[in-house]
DNA sequence: TGGACTTACTGAAGCGCTTAAGTCACTGTG
DNA sequence: CACAGTGACTTAAGCGCTTCAGTAAGTCCA
């Protein structure tokens, strides 16, 4: 059996004194290869495994690099509420594999009240480089990232000088979900709207109120939205906008329940998530609602679940995996101390599924 | 305008300079503050912040204190996949929530060729404790583990001396969801199971490959599934198990569409996990087959998809956040220096939904 | 044969912090 | 008044590694 004393963890200077060769060779052995002879690198390697040796402690070399080799990222809400949004697992596995794997290791900070993580877990972070994953305005941890001197990417929001942004053109593909309903004859429309504000329950919300979110997108989508419904002639005081907080599955079905029982005349719905559009779609279910006969839906990300939906879901696509890696490439070129380019913004594109039909198609409304 | 000249940040020795005390004083004016004057604390403060001066450098603290405060979980698979079984999000954020979130910080392991992440990343890795989530016996990360040292708490699999072990009753929950079959009167029944083995693509397998997975619960679920099988005279070696790798929902259809052609006798399916039900589920549709009338499915794991089903899904459930938090409380354990407990397992029930129905319900089998 | 290179290694100065032990001036006490 | 006790700092020894500027011996070429 082999000895376990909790004796302390041979260090490079254990392995140095043993191999009887300076504490900087061995050093080499590891990471500069061509600097020692490929037969005394033999002797140390086998020397430090003799002795249980296994490499360089990562933290001392972090601290004596002065580069801990590892980006954060900043989330919005805890693990469960972030992944329950699949697009953060497309655009999380395509940072990654941009950022050479291995390379950096990838630290998860979850969000808590005021939706990034806190000030002192950003203060404590060891990490290069700080990810701010569609953050609200007033997120108290963006000051500490600044604080910290660290360089910052921005996925989405909220855009910041200094930082590097890849976001997608929210207005565009707003504009393009509204004008597609407009185009379908429908005038009586209402909009799911995600998080405007914090620290409040969901529920119907002003005009006002709504375009006051603390979050860039939501501004942006909403304005899309109001913007062509406004031009088409409607009254956009009159549209109804509910605001679904936290990403919770069984709360948004039931605050669309609310919002269909509400204005039974709407004919269509405005859903700043496909997770929005899914949660409506059970509801209208519930409802004896038949889509897109009596109810037309778009969507918003067309993530994977757009597809899965029935009827599948009119949406507006983003390259989830094009920001992810666009995010990534931005990290690198700030880690190799180059400057923030302008954002990048990514073209959305409506995709027509089956969710959505003419408005006096079905006539069946309550 | 604020002087953005690239010089180097300031750190606690500038600070103990600016205000004229030792070093040991401002790092106690951020650790200690029972050890100074609220006084003189207020002006290292005060000067910390004049100097931009953000607090101490996590990376050299670790260092002094010969921890990372990180805890690093190594995953099965690229992060897209990883995250694309809910459970996964539900387990790590219990966890998080488990370990004091703040004093831990979460780094993830993506895994690569062969299920667990790279053994240099996990000698590169920041972290006072692993996770191993769900690997195979095979994982080469685990003797990386080993060989630095490093506490380990393992969730699922596999089982390994020295590490601390949560789990759940995988065998008992298989046998009473073939139980559950066996006493609707199905006797045709097939298993869809997880990654039998890496490296080859999904198909059919004989029950001797499938018996030898690397994964310690695909053999368990399959054993607890064969004995009862056996128990009810059915010959275990006429079940057909069909394997799936990588959890792509796509491939997954498209192999039970597959399996259920191959075998239209059938009139049950074991699925080892929910997001196989849901496969087979849709699978199922595209065949013209109705569940629960024409074909039975059992899930596993009673995650949020089992419920959103169409049928509803009858299945096994787990208790993931107890799994999570217990994993969390395990690490905690081992970081303070005490030893593994025994391997906890925690107790599976099956669910009925209205997935499953007797046997000659529907008669309607092509 | 001697100067210019090259190869193979060493010395030592950090990287920025924590913390146990020590100092020193005061305070209260019998 | 002597002395233990306390509060408020300081000293200095690490934590374990990287890396730059040597040094010494060996190689090459004119």
């Amino acid at each position: 059996m082999v000895n376990v004393t909790r004796r302390r963890r041979p260090t490079l200077d254990d392995v140095a004194a043993a191999v009887g060769v300076s504490r900087a060779t061995v050093s080499n052995a590891y990471n500069r290869p061509d600097q020692l002879s490929a037969e005394l690198r033999a002797r140390v390697l086998e020397a430090a495994k003799r002795l249980g040796y296994a490499g360089p402690n990562p933290v001392a070399r972090s601290l004596a690099r002065s580069q801990s080799g590892a980006i954060a990222f900043m989330l919005d809400a805890n693990l469960s509420i972030a992944f329950s949004d699949p697009a953060l697992s497309i655009t999380l596995d395509a940072f990654a594999t941009a950022i050479a794997p291995g390379e950096h290791a990838l630290v998860l900070l979850p969000g808590g009240v005021d939706g990034g993580p806190k000030v002192e877990q950003v203060m404590r972070a060891q990490a290069d480089l700080m990810v701010s994953y569609s953050l609200s305005d007033k997120a108290s941890c963006l000051q500490a990232v600044r604080d910290r001197g660290l360089p910052l990417v921005v996925i989405d929001e909220p855009y910041l000088p200094g930082a590097a942004v890849v976001g997608i053109d929210d207005r565009g593909g707003a504009e393009a979900a509204a004008r597609h309903l407009v185009e379908l004859g429908h005038r009586r429309i209402g909009v799911l709207a995600q998080d405007c504000m914090y620290g409040f329950p969901g529920g119907r919300r002003s005009r006002v109120e709504a375009e006051g979110s603390p979050f860039r997108i939501n501004r942006e989508r909403l304005a899309g939205y109001l913007d062509v419904l406004a031009a088409a002639g409607i009254d956009v005081d009159s549209v109804p906008i509910w605001e679904f907080t936290g990403m919770d599955r069984e709360k948004a079905v039931a605050g669309a329940h609310t919002a269909l029982t509400e204005e039974p005349g709407l004919t269509a719905l405005l859903c700043m998530s496909d997770e929005l559009a899914s949660a409506a779609t059970t509801a209208a279910r519930h409802l004896g609602l038949r889509i897109p006969e009596d109810l037309s839906l778009v969507g918003f990300d067309d993530t994977p679940t757009a597809r899965l939906l029935e009827p599948p879901l009119t949406t507006v696509r983003q390259d989830l995996l094009a920001k992810g890696r666009i995010a990534g490439e931005l990290a690198l070129r700030l880690l190799s101390g180059r400057k923030a380019p302008k954002p990048t913004k990514l073209p959305t594109e409506l995709v027509v599924r089956s969710s959505t039909a003419p408005v006096n198609a079905g006539a069946k409304r309550r």
